[in-house]
RNA sequence: GGCGGUGUAGCUCAGCUGGUUAGAGCACACGGUUCAUACCCGUGGCGUCACUGGUUCGAAUCCAGUCACCGCUACCA
């Protein structure tokens, strides 16, 4: 029985730039969204892909003799195997190149172009006479009389007609509209700093967009005027509803079932395109607008931006050689706010794995399985009958975790969900050394007690590694295989299968490898690029 | 310049609709335990809550100002 459809995206990225630390970031987090919420109950649909239009792309494509088809095509699988590797379960990949979106990409700009949004026009840029150079806007200074200026020579600046003809969309008439908009939904954009900044841009007046160009080909034509393709933000924003089936014969009724979606994630540097120019374009449209549009943090290290010519950028496929796919999910899921930027170490990572990792979750799995082996014979022991009401800390305390743990999946509290679920293991840990089953296992007459602390803690121990599955995919299938469980993936109901006392006495318990043997900080040899 | 944000233990951060001795995790020190991946449990020290002034019986928390750092101020994405 599905709870409904949940669905959101990551941004279409950009084709000339390799996966990097920064999307994986926000992929993987939007994967650990996609993988609760279908243990949720939901019915989820993850679009991403790849932004492969404009002057930029062909111009790459051309230096390195390669047409820009030829050019994206050689690209695809550095996304499709950084997100294979990384276990990340998006529903559709969009690449803007196909023809699938070019056929949602016309409709739109057709059927807004029928409803009197888009006029044709000059090309407006800043001249400065003096220099003989357009400039853009945010390159310009201004004087004392606030007017703007040259940055090379000072001199003033006039708007100049560039001579391209180009279509442009009356956002300027969604001002007043966004917001209100704004106002009446308060989440329509987090973290609130970002909302901040997004209400005083509009507030300041907005201009129409030029959503056309006809000095280059490499886009996708407008039905109406085919001397023009799409700006690339006019193209790739609609890469979210070609991603859930709009305009698709193939997929007919999902975009009415997926649309509006509850997400969209994207770096804090492009918020501006999704909070004004998207929800502007879903307006003049007469469709509904995305719940949230979720601007995060960026990573950083030592208080600086990553970036190859500082020399301290960390690479996702050295990371996981080093920790493991689902360390790595972890670390950046947990130890960094979502919406926050955060600071990123090497040392931190494995100060993190060390402690949360190895020694709070895998040792727990360690120990209990252990003795589940040397007390059991490596069987779940039965709950005597006489212990079936007894007092049990475990079961209080996995009671309320549901209730915690979705609150913060719901707003995308990473950080907060797996504090969460770590609370458990802490409970456990503690349970063990209170409970000394392994005293209670030198005393015959104990043996009943013993049973019933051991398979509270294989009970923890299999609702943990629920909790953990969105974002330790692969660890929590192994704790399930060595509890003779079945798949984690596939399950629709994960607050009913959290339920207390689900582990079926007299399964085998593996006991097995460290499930995260600790690392040595000073033995990880990696080069940082 | 305008708008917004941040500045709290060695580190990363929470608290900030004002109210008992300022918190967490990590790191550090000491003690206990032994089932376990030198693990787990317990105890402890550590802070002029950026600075100055104000409001108040009382401020990390409100107000004003100062300093430092950061973000935004539209068509490369």
């Amino acid at each position: 029985m599905s709870k409904g459809t949940y669905s959101f995206t990551t941004p279409i990225y950009y084709v000339n730039a390799a996966p990097h630390l920064g999307t994986a970031y926000t992929t993987v987090a939007a994967d650990t969204v996609a993988r609760y919420q279908r243990m949720n109950g939901y019915d989820v649909a993850f679009v991403t892909g790849m932004d492969e239009h404009g002057q930029k792309v062909a111009d790459t494509a051309a230096g390195k003799g390669m047409s820009p088809q030829e050019w994206c095509d050689s690209m695809e699988p550095a996304f499709r195997d950084a997100w294979d590797m990384l276990n990340i379960t998006y529903t559709d990949f969009v690449r803007t190149t196909e023809p699938r979106h070019a056929r949602s990409v016309q409709k739109f700009w057709q059927d807004l172009y029928d409803k009197g949004y888009l006029y044709k026009s000059s090309y407006e840029g800043w001249y400065c006479v003096h220099e003989e150079t357009y400039y853009a806007e945010s390159d310009l200074e201004k004087n004392e009389d606030d007017q703007f200026v040259c940055p090379d020579c000072k001199r003033p600046v006039q708007l100049m007609a560039s001579g391209e003809e180009n279509w442009f969309f009356k956002l300027s008439e969604f001002q007043q509209p966004l917001l209100d908009f704004y106002a009446a939904n308060p989440d329509f954009i987090r973290p609130e700093t970002r909302r901040n900044e997004i209400v005083t841009f509009v507030e300041g007046g907005l201009k129409d967009l030029s959503i056309s160009r006809s000095t280059f080909d490499w886009g996708v034509p407008l039905p109406f005027d085919e001397g023009h393709v799409c700006y690339v933000w006019a193209d790739a924003l609609l890469a979210y509803i070609t991603g859930v089936g709009y305009a698709d014969p193939e997929r007919e009724g999902e975009f009415e079932r997926r649309w509006p979606m509850q997400y969209h994630f994207v770096g804090k540097d492009i918020t501006r395109f999704h909070c004004v120019i998207w929800p502007a374009m879903l307006m003049a449209a007469g469709l509904p607008v995305t719940g949230t549009v979720f601007g995060h943090g960026f990573l950083l290290t030592k208080g600086e931006k990553m970036s190859k010519s500082k020399g301290n950028a960390l690479k996702p496929a050295d990371l996981c050689a080093v920790f493991g796919v689902d360390a790595y999910r972890y670390y950046f899921m947990s130890d960094v706010q979502f919406g926050h930027d955060g600071s990123i170490s090497l040392e931190r990572m494995v100060q993190v794995y060390n402690n949360e990792l190895a020694n709070t979750w895998g040792n727990l799995c360690s120990r209990v399985f252990n003795m589940t082996k040397k007390y059991f014979g490596g069987q779940v022991p039965e709950v005597p009958a006489e212990f079936a009401g007894a007092e049990n800390p475990l079961a209080e305390v996995a009671a309320g975790l549901y209730a915690k743990y979705d609150e913060c999946m719901a707003k995308v509290d990473f950080t907060g969900a797996t504090a969460a679920v770590q609370e458990l293991a802490g409970a456990a840990n503690l349970y063990v050394e209170q409970q000394a089953p392994f005293r209670l296992a030198k005393d015959p007459e104990k043996a009943g007690e013993l049973a019933f602390v051991m398979y509270n803690l294989l009970e923890a121990i299999r609702i943990i590694a629920l909790y953990m599955a969105p974002f330790m995919p692969n660890t929590s299938a192994e704790v399930f295989s060595r509890l003779s469980l079945g798949e984690i993936v596939g399950l629709t109901d994960i607050e009913a299968a959290t339920a207390w006392g689900q582990l079926p006495a007299g399964n085998a318990v593996e006991t097995g490898d460290p499930l995260f043997p600790r690392l040595d900080v000073d033995a990880i040899d990696m080069d940082v690029e």
